[in-house]
DNA sequence: GTTGGCTATATTGTAAACAGTCGTGCGGCC
DNA sequence: GGCCGCACGACTGTTTACAATATAGCCAAC
């Protein structure tokens, strides 16, 4: 629209005062549907590890724009949960043998410090959510693997919750992701993903406030997963193959 | 260039073969210089928390374009470093007074596993990375108040990095981000960070591993950071505020 | 003097077109 | 028959311009 009568102001303009940005919407771009929906995809393994994200594809199959895409799969790369390579796309995130072992790891330290704190915390509303869940894990239809899968994961979730610290929670979010990615990438064909009994064991140790036992439980927990993973072999072959590269590299150095 | 013989092919075209993304360029947008800078800038304090990061201003900067800037931002708000406002803009993260104590408390569990790690893993090249630091942080210049921060931040980086675990070591760094950000903003004004001789002594622990007392010791350090922060008063009166709306309406509610 | 509305500007967000790069398959060549 | 070069196509990455929104200042009204 043009303006109805002439410029009067002057340009000169003063610094905008810097207004500092307190009590504005949080709402974060993990909200986002695309996000979400690449993030639960990945939970239930019907995403696999190396699988192609197209940006086009995606953006048809979520009914929004290639930026919307692109936005959102930057942000799954800063959490290492999608590979963006550049000038070939996005990948889902396969992490290394290593990698692997380390995830374990950083959630026996996390979680079982999680679980002391939850023990310490532990209030009615408390009781009654993880109650709650116990009762909707025990009676959830077994055949449903995709739900299954949510249900596990919801309980680690649940424990982090309870020990009250959004920063460890955001933690075992990230953890709980990375474990989904390194479980699918080197997990022994038919297994599940957690013993079936561990949960409600821990579950009802915490709410005996028996805080040794409790965390005990959880460690035990997840050393378990951990031995359920073994290294691919074909992972060895490359290495083998790197292998008698350099070793060649070397003997044409050192021969002439 | 147009081509210069006759097309033959036939359009059809088999749906690719998804080839996976094995052994490529893992270097990743933390390498970019914008988000190098900017991180730099914030855990040097050069950047407040609340500061606005304009995208053209950057840009100018950092003599690169917009969309450069927009990917950098966004990454950072992944990590919580920075907060973006839908149509206001990027801030530096400023971390409300529970944020601060979570993130404190997730350094307590995640460092002293570190440091028990690093006690159980130390090697000679660990020896001698952890003396060689120790040197530079015995005889740098205690008025160069940007070297200060950047070397005790280093020390907490490298007994992350002597524990042997990635993920870990991804999480300090993050962490130790977000406590600058937190004692930036909950300083009492002309405290240092960390107080000046806790880190020979841990390092000293570790040297000797004694892990039982580089564990305490580390611990003790981070609670006496911890304990160096108070709640700002500014923000009470926004509480205050809330409170009373809250109570209006709860009366008008009530009352009718 | 203070308050409310209005307009212009600055800044962010979005869309579409363009350019660059990599995988892929064919054709020729040894 | 197997190998190498070449060109095409599909995809990602970047540039550009445009649209939307919030901010800041001004004027009028009370």
């Amino acid at each position: 629209m043009k303006r109805t009568r002439p410029l009067k102001r002057k340009p000169k303009r003063t610094e905008p005062k810097h207004r500092e940005p307190e009590a504005v919407d949080p709402r974060s771009i993990d909200d986002d549907p695309v996000v979400q929906g690449i993030l639960t995809a990945i939970s239930q393994k019907r995403l696999k590890p190396g699988a192609k994200l197209g940006e086009d594809k995606l953006a048809a199959a979520f009914g929004t724009t290639r930026i919307h895409i692109r936005q959102a799969l930057s942000h799954l790369a800063s959490r290492k949960v999608v590979m963006q390579i550049p000038n070939r796309g996005a990948f889902v995130y396969r992490p290394s043998w290593e990698e692997a072992q380390d995830i374990f790891a950083a959630r026996r330290i996390i979680e079982t410090a999680a679980v002391s704190a939850a023990v310490d915390r532990l209030d009615k509303a408390g009781k009654a959510e993880l109650k709650a869940h116990m009762e909707r894990e025990a009676r959830h239809d077994r055949n449903d693997r995709w739900a299954s899968l949510s249900l596990t994961a919801e309980f680690h979730i649940l424990v982090a919750k309870l020990a009250g610290n959004r920063v460890l929670l955001e933690m075992s979010r990230e953890l709980m992701l990375r474990t989904s990615l390194a479980i699918a990438t080197f997990e022994q064909p038919g297994e599940p993903d957690c013993s079936p009994d561990a949960h409600p064991d821990i579950g009802a140790l915490i709410l005996a406030r028996d805080k040794a036992g409790a965390v005990h439980a959880m460690r035990h927990h997840i050393e378990e997963m951990e031995q359920r993973i073994r290294p691919k072999e074909g992972e060895d072959e490359v290495d083998e193959l790197t292998a008698i590269f350099k070793e060649i590299g070397a003997r044409a150095r050192a021969g002439g």
